[in-house]
DNA sequence: CGGCCGTCGATTGTTGACAATCCGGTTTTT
DNA sequence: AAAAACCGGATTGTCAACAATCGACGGCCG
């Protein structure tokens, strides 16, 4: 069995159910019964529930005392926070660096963004992939694992919640090639207030089509 | 029983481990074994694994596979790394409002100094609530609800790491004091690129007398 | 006819027992 | 004597059954 590594059940539910959602096999809304699950996985509860409970921790599913559990439906203001706290974690890791990345980082960015210009614009897993190799390189500069770790468990509610966008689907891998290489040029400024701005601007530029999409007022949300 | 509020066994167990925790009653680095936390509370294996699994999310205990949990020994890293990741929420919070707090929140504010210029130097408890209530004011201007939550867990954590450093304890009421008056200071400047700077360095320089009590050099962190 | 109450079904919350795993020391083997 | 194999105890990982809770439905009474 665990030729490299033992894995609990746990954690094979675990990601087996987070990849169901971020792939939309399990659409946002679903109602999640936990023996449902049992009998599909083959396993007993115990292990599901402790999966289902990580999964609501990283806010792919919501529960509801004594009533039930579903996949949850990520609102424009949960995509709101959840990308304000991608970008304080990425803005710290650069301050914390003082912006000054190395070459090496650079042609890994670049090179990112060359595999970004090629993806045609179905391909949103793809794009999915890019997106995150390039923040990656952002957060991996500040050698913190903590910081790291919690960035990380941020992305999957992100990833859900704008792939359920039409507005976020539009033209997708041109606009995000375009957009991920405006920040790479920030970045090469050097400049940390520049970039502090460019990484905000980054994130919040989906949102804002988005929050337009869905008909919502503007006026209180700072940072568009 | 829930006269207003029903409570699962799971929420009551982890919130008395958890206060155990931060009152010291269960040191770093005491082993938690679940089948006599059972016995102790009264309680099946079942909700005590699912209080465990939370608590240890947020850093307070630490799972080993097959091995046993333990009462997380924080470290200096780790203090380090809590407080940048508070320090990036309080400093997003203040950056959407542009660093305009209003009357009342300052009043509130000057409120909790009074506060704390009364406490006795023994009485921990005391500081820490006050040093929460203060920074919570903060919080509270960025009407994110989620980002709250998440700049809450990270507390537990960081309370207890600071607790258990003989430098933090040493003169503690009016260090505290003196530090949050200079910050609610540069508050009042409102220049979102002081008030940066203040927020890192409120939560740097308790950090900064722990790395150095424990002889780890300074080197290789900034913000320092 | 409308509002209250009790019942029912579905699902979570909880339980105690069983199985798998790991650590340490001990025995066996070379 | 050193290394490998092996047992034993402790603890987590897992399971299937039981109990408590909630929402909806339908009957009863005013």
């Amino acid at each position: 069995m665990g030729q490299l590594s033992y894995r609990t059940l746990r954690e094979n539910v675990e990601a087996a159910l987070r990849m169901k959602i971020l792939s939309r096999e399990l659409a946002p809304g679903t109602r999640v019964v936990e023996q449902n699950l049992s009998k599909e996985f083959g396993v007993s509860r115990g292990p599901i529930r402790e999966a289902l409970r990580q999964l609501e921790h990283e806010g792919l599913v919501e529960y509801v005392r004594n009533a039930g559990c579903s996949v949850k439906k990520i609102t424009a203001e949960d995509l709101y926070e959840l990308y304000l706290m991608r970008s304080s974690y990425e803005i710290l890791s650069v301050e914390l660096c003082g912006g000054a990345f190395s070459q090496e980082e650079f042609d890994a960015m670049a090179q990112v963004l060359e595999e970004m210009k090629t993806i045609r614009d179905g391909d949103v897993n793809h794009v999915v992939s890019c997106d995150y190799a390039l923040h990656r390189i952002i957060m991996e500069k500040s050698h913190l694992p903590r910081v790291i770790k919690a960035w990380e468990e941020l992305n999957f509610g992100s990833i859900v919640a704008s792939i359920s966008s039409d507005a976020y689907q539009a033209g997708l891998a041109k606009r995000q090639f375009k957009i991920h290489s405006v920040l790479v040029d920030v970045l090469r400024g050097g400049d940390t207030t520049a970039i502090r701005r460019a990484i905000y601007d980054h994130y919040m530029f989906p949102v804002k089509s988005i929050f337009q999409d869905s008909g919502v007022s503007l006026e209180k949300y700072k940072f568009f």
